[in-house]
RNA sequence: GGAGAGGUGUCUGAGUGGUCGAAAGAGCACGCCUGGAAAGUGUGUAUACGCCAAAAGUGUAUCGAGGGUUCGAAUCCCUCCCUCUCCGCCA
């Protein structure tokens, strides 16, 4: 949620920012700065004439202690006019502040200055592009027949139990599963993050902290009996750990991992697409996450993207780096990098993970502060990124590393696996 | 699920209708003291919104949330949420 303060002050810079993200209803701009001056005038009155009313309290107390009850009565007459004013406009401030809230949570973060135009995917731009694609033999197979050949996942017996899109891992491919979980939080702790282990269902006003709320409702599963939702990602409990926090300015940045299921319901999706581990209701990730200085938040996002690239070429897995166009980032983020490693046997780029800056869009509506160098707090920055999405690791791992002796596991995965080759 | 107790500032904790944004203590910050530290001692120490060009200042709101009674509510009433204890159930 962006600040009514800034939009107030940088209106044509708002508008020149919401055009790069395609953002058609801008008249909203205009509305909430009306809303706003509205919002301020009633406050004024209402505090001018709440003064009144608590200084004549103050006085008929003082009156009646000093037995003057008469006059007491006298000032007493007339508050009821103002107790009639108060109630009519705190009303009326509610119900302004009530629709300002409205409309501005129908306005996505504004994009970095770095941020391409573009409406689609086709118009990302591409970063940087690492590793070689392996050339596979025309025999190659697609990793759900891999995931068949080898007896890794049995996807038919997710459907039974639960439904299309939750597979059962077995064997070593339950095993893989579990190295990968483990190498990722070891990497991310080499790196300065603590691990965390959080819930995997939140309230309400958690996913409304990180912005999936309102916006995301139907992405998300829902336990209608407790009113709870399954999370989408480990990002929404760990960010909110800070919800209504504020940090010292030393104990910047925060850095977090953690390793959670995620669901979704990925409601609308169908197709060759959405094939075996391609896209999953549910599945596991690695999430790092990091609280930051307003200044140093774009400096980290670089580093949180060095270190997901650092992984993929640990695994050997060719990747490209993207900067995704306004029209294709997230509606809470202000850069977005989104990592793609190249499936072989598919012949195409999988995202596996997206690492985001959200600046102060997720801490505005969070409350998550820290306390600046003049001693007044400030909206912290929040960052999160995948490190990284399991699946289409998995996927790419299996196509790639196909041979005709069977799949080589990549050298810093054998003392998670404990063993070298799936055969 | 049943019964009971309770939710006050960073924490502990006082406050049952006005002098309460809130005692006291702890913590923290700064100063004094000290060779240095501890102890001692002094001062300060919530957040948000508004007014003001801004600082200073000042107004309003906030004692779990929302509503009500009252000239006046942390304090009384109602609803909801949450926590704790006991019983039941249970990985």
């Amino acid at each position: 949620m962006l600040q009514v303060s800034y939009i107030r002050d940088n209106r044509e810079q708002v508008l020149e920012r919401l055009a790069v993200k395609n953002f058609k209803q801008t008249q909203l701009v205009d509305e909430i700065i009306g809303l706003d001056d509205k919002r301020r005038q009633t406050q004024t009155s209402l505090d001018n004439v709440s003064a009144e009313a608590n200084a004549a309290a103050k006085q008929i107390g003082d009156l009646m202690r000093n037995g003057k009850k008469d006059e007491a009565e006298a000032i007493k007459s007339k508050t009821g006019a103002w107790k009639e004013e108060i109630k009519k406009l705190g009303e009326q401030l509610t119900f302004i502040e009530e629709e300002l809230y409205q409309k501005l949570v129908l306005l996505p973060n504004l994009p970095h200055s770095s941020v391409p135009k573009g409406l689609t995917p086709q118009d990302n731009e591409v970063v940087l592009e690492n590793g070689s694609k392996p050339e596979l033999p025309s025999t190659a197979l697609a990793h759900w027949e891999l995931a068949a050949k080898y007896n890794l996942i049995d996807f038919e017996l997710g459907v039974k139990i639960t439904g299309a899109g939750f597979p059962v891992y077995k064997n070593k491919g339950a095993k893989l599963q579990r190295a990968l979980i483990n190498y990722f939080i070891d990497e991310a702790e080499k790196a300065g993050y603590s691990e965390v282990s959080v819930p995997l269902m939140v309230n309400e006003a958690s996913g409304f902290g990180t912005s999936q709320l309102p916006d995301k409702e139907g992405q998300m599963y829902f336990v209608g009996l407790d009113n709870l939702y399954l999370i989408p990602t480990a990002e929404v409990p760990i960010t909110n750990m800070f919800r209504d926090v504020i940090l010292k300015a030393d104990e910047l940045p925060v850095k977090h991992c953690g390793h959670t299921p995620c669901f979704r319901r990925e409601a609308g999706s169908y197709g060759a697409h959405v094939r075996g581990l391609n896209r999953l209701h549910q599945f596991d990730k690695v999430e790092i996450v990091q609280v930051a200085h307003p200044d140093k938040s774009y400096e980290i996002l670089e580093q949180m993207s060095t270190h997901v690239q650092g992984l993929l070429q640990n695994l050997g897995l060719p990747y490209r780096v993207l900067r995704l166009c306004g029209g294709d980032m997230g509606f809470g983020s202000a850069l977005t990098y989104d990592m793609e490693t190249w499936s072989a046997a598919q012949q195409r780029w999988l995202e596996v993970s997206s690492v985001s800056n959200f600046e102060t869009f997720q801490s505005n509506r969070l409350k998550l502060r820290f306390r600046n160098a003049e001693g007044k707090t400030q909206l912290a920055h929040t960052l999160n990124g995948s490190a990284l999405a399991l699946p289409r690791i998995v996927a790419t791992l299996l196509e790639n590393n196909q041979t005709e002796k069977g799949i080589k596991i990549p050298e810093v995965l054998v003392p998670y696996t404990k063993f070298e080759w799936i055969d």
